[in-house]
DNA sequence: GTCTATATGTTGATAGAC
DNA sequence: GTCTATCAACATATAGAC
């Protein structure tokens, strides 16, 4: 957010300025990613990072600190990215409801593309913002609020207008279960023993189809202890 | 595992032992959950079980075997009882394929009670086994595979002959998304905005009927892009 | 079995030179 | 802006008294 000077004097000052405090950037994402908050020093990120604690502290002030900052460049494109899907989903139906399918799509489609990329850049095992997702540490609880509150809401319109019969709360809980779902998937922790047999590409399709049937089925009590019913 | 002498010049300390021990668990078991593996110190356990450290490392060793006694004293009976809802679900049935329904309730139903008592009993506000399923360190990693590995296993036999025309891939894919769906919501980081509405003697239902539809739809490949289809 | 005391290393953050 | 050197606090684990 500061303006470097442009002259020649400072200029390669000016530019390792930049380099160092995305490489602390970078190294803090893959490292928080990988062990989780706690469980990576600021010594190990900034050794990554090939700078000192000092040059970390001196960008970002504490460790907490470059844990939002890293967590917030990666989270905040990802959700405008979701609103654009869903508003441009919106204009080409032109008033008429937008499928299940269609809206889940826009919420899942730009995390599943983030993963993607990063599979193939570095060989973090996970986007740092579902690994993080379910890290104990308070920063990360309010942050997500924060961040993924106003989105929620936004999808929860949509899905009322696609599902007008359902309740607010019923759909509300629904999104949170896929919400679930992606964290699971996007966090690489959900390569079970014969889920991998599933080429990348079909995954998408997969969660989708899952989570859109989920969110159209109605709750049915009293199904958890029937053995025989008519549905196989 | 370890028998205690009778005799009554050791009783009182044959009971504080088992006392001892058993505190540390509980309070292992309460903050791990809390604050994740790395975010707890030993010292904030022993304190919070009025023992020492000396006593923690007496009865387990170190701080990770601690862990790994505290997971599986929850994990353990856990899984048991999931494959006897399932065993006996199947005996109901006298040889008919079961519901997708049951099948998700005999995995789902062990984990949602054990949540429910844990909610009356302290203030904890997740199950451990939930919690940690996602904490970076690698002994959590190894132990759910170790003990959820077969489990998954023999769910996905029934599932198969509940769905004999999927493929054992798309099952066990489904299934890792219902795992997603039950870590969320049992380690109660699915408490979203209007989530908590629904009154918790109907989130078991929810779950099942979510997860079941999702395991019964297929994929429908192309559904990601279109904005208007035969649904809503 | 449980304690106090201690050994040994690491942590996050800062001071000050350049 | 970036470094080296240093701080006080805390970590895990162990030794030895009782």
């Amino acid at each position: 957010m500061s303006f470097q000077p442009v002259g020649s004097a400072a200029a390669r000052a000016g530019r390792a300025q930049q380099d160092t405090k995305n490489r602390l950037l970078d190294a803090a994402e893959r490292l928080f990613a990988e062990r989780g908050f706690e469980g990576t020093s600021l010594r190990a990120v900034t050794r990554a990072a090939e700078a000192s604690v000092s040059a970390a502290n001196y960008h970002f002030g504490s460790k907490e600190a470059l844990l939002h900052a890293a967590l917030l460049r990666r989270l905040e494109p990802l959700n405008r990215r979701r609103l654009e899907c869903l508003a441009s989903a919106e204009d080409a139906a032109r008033g008429a409801p937008l499928t299940v399918e269609a809206i889940v799509a826009a919420f899942l489609r730009p995390g599943f593309e983030a993963r993607r990329s990063l599979q193939a850049d570095q060989a973090s095992d996970g986007h740092i913002a579902a690994r993080l997702y379910t890290d104990p540490h308070g920063m990360v609880a309010s942050l997500k609020a924060e961040l993924f509150g106003p989105v929620i809401g936004r999808f929860l319109e949509a899905l009322g207008r696609a599902l007008p019969d359902r309740s607010l709360a019923e759909l509300a809980l629904g999104f949170q279960f896929l919400i679930g779902v992606m964290v699971h998937v996007i966090s690489g922790h959900g390569g079970g023993p014969a889920a991998t047999a599933i080429p990348e590409h079909q995954l998408l399709d997969h969660m989708i189809s899952f989570t859109a049937a989920g969110l159209r089925a109605a709750s049915h009590p009293g199904s958890t202890a029937e053995t025989a019913g008519g549905r196989r």
